[in-house]
DNA sequence: GGAAGTAGGCACGTAAAGGTAACTACCCTT
DNA sequence: AAGGGTAGTTACCTTTACGTGCCTACTTCC
């Protein structure tokens, strides 16, 4: 998707940031749970690899979406949160959440091409 | 992303439904302009190949997101808008427009990673 | 000692997404 | 004839995302 959508484009640059599945769920999970260690965010965001939530979670905080804050301990314990810019995206999360449930109970998921994936 | 996500997780089966960038795109232009016909649809994703709207248009028709109205004329006339279902996304598309304008202002998305993708 | 915890990093390979070009089949206009 | 429109389709190639395996460095516990 580096193509020649006009950089003036917020509706681009956002969902660019916010997509895919892993970013947004990240996201969900820290909007639904609050601050979370970085091992405690992988174990919330079943099936992410250390690699893709490192990256993720960086890419957050360059944003400014999300912040980190370290402790200055070993073992380090890093914890991550969403910001005041991150909190905009609040109701669109829980909003998410639930929608995804009622869709869930009216089969919008069952029609194989998504279970197939 | 196609591993261990129990499928029983309504919240990553929305994600990986709406996930990326494009398929957001197409519904939110849906959403702000209503019911579009293909080529029109096309024009108001810009950068959107005719090969990825097909086929995200496809994919969110079969998961009942959006409907396809097929005229029986030459040339064809398909004219696309969100469904009922669709219709639950309205709040959450337009919160992301606004939230994408608000964090354009404030800078969110002059991190350089995202304007250098 | 090994295993567990903390938060990562690197390298390699595969899978998925998407760009590009050419095309279909019909109609209308210049 | 060429060029435009309608909504796509196919094939090939490139780019991006991500899985996997191994690793770091420190501490604590069995």
């Amino acid at each position: 998707m580096k193509q020649k959508i006009p950089p003036a484009c917020p509706m681009d640059s956002i969902l660019r940031l916010l997509m895919g599945p892993w970013t947004t769920y990240i996201l969900w999970v820290l909007n639904d749970v609050g601050p979370q260690r970085f091992g405690a965010l992988k174990r919330a965001v079943p099936g992410i690899s250390t690699r893709v939530l490192t990256e993720r979670l960086r890419m957050l905080q360059a944003a400014g979406v999300i912040w980190r804050d370290q402790t200055q301990t070993i073992p380090p314990a890093v914890t991550y949160g969403l910001t005041e810019r991150g909190d905009d995206l609040r109701q669109v999360l829980e909003s998410l959440g639930e929608i995804a449930q009622r869709w869930q109970s009216e089969g919008a998921f069952e029609t194989g091409n998504v279970a197939a994936e």
